[in-house]
DNA sequence: ACTGATACTGATACTGAATATCATCATTGC
DNA sequence: GCAATGATGATATTCAGTATCAGTATCAGT
């Protein structure tokens, strides 16, 4: 039901070498949780590092030929359940994902390029809190993505 | 990667008779769009009107054996396109469909009987408006869904 | 270093949602 | 009524995502 939107692709679009330090770090930190360091696993992170923009499971694939599909989908799904890649909803209902920064934060998705900032230090929690609270509702997590367009595209 | 998440269904589950009133003021908009008024059509709204919680197209099909899957298909999209029914994002990610009470409005979700309320009168537009600009970004929409549990399902 | 338990891989098969096709039918404007 | 055309639905098809399972790689314990 959901449909591709037409991004135009700008400059700022190349995969861009992803940082070793990065890749290190979610290892690391899959390997305290018992997930083994294999070469296959380490070339996911590679790739999902190195996108630059919300991609689908099926990009990645297309950017991993030597890895099988069933491994990248296990893998960016257990990298989805730890928390180092967040799901980000497209406004036509397309999800895809994202390497994390971390923390809850919410995003900025530019329509045009398709790039996805994080928005932060914005505090709809309490108002959303407040305003179920007073509808008889007991909030627990809420999801939000903002759409629009980002400096670089509104500019010229 | 989403998986159905395990609803307790309580007792206000039941299919509503959908009152004649909504159901004709659909199809008079649509009419007035130019698409005609069948039989096929009028059963889907009439479905659609009388789910009590957000639904996927497959439920409206089983809800709908005597009409062809694309044709349910066909008339959900219709009426998702022309803003009767809005989208209704699940927290594992799965989308469901609700008719909307028109205007825009959030979605207060009950995770333990599934249950959406509209959240209305909160002001986050502004809010966002704020911070997105202050991140140098043009903000167009957004989509916001609130996760938790109603009132029913908090006092026991 | 060796080894065994086992987590991981990947080719393949499968599932299930959603759409495309197209001959036939129903609705509406005239 | 009647023609034009939008709508229907059985069927085929596509495609993302998952299950299976035999073979492999990893790592803790020796």
């Amino acid at each position: 039901m959901a449909v591709a939107s037409t991004l135009r692709h700008t400059g700022h679009n190349h995969p861009r070498p992803p940082s070793a330090a990065v890749v290190d770090d979610i290892v690391r930190r899959l390997s305290r949780q018992g997930y083994r360091d294999t070469e296959p696993r380490r070339l996911v992170i590679n790739a999902v590092a190195a996108q630059r923009r919300p991609f689908t499971a099926e990009e990645l694939c297309a950017a991993l030929p030597c890895v099988g599909r069933a491994t990248v989908y296990r893998g960016l799904r257990l990298l989805v359940e730890t928390g180092q890649v967040c799901r980000v909803l497209l406004e036509d209902g397309e999800m895809r994902y994202q390497l994390s920064r971390g923390g809850h934060h919410h995003h900025l998705l530019c329509g045009a390029c398709g790039i996805a900032a994080d928005l932060e230090d914005c505090d709809v929690e309490g108002m959303l809190q407040n305003a179920a609270r007073a509808a008889g509702f007991q909030m627990n997590g809420h999801w939000l993505e903002v759409y629009g367009r980002c400096g670089e595209c509104v500019r010229p």
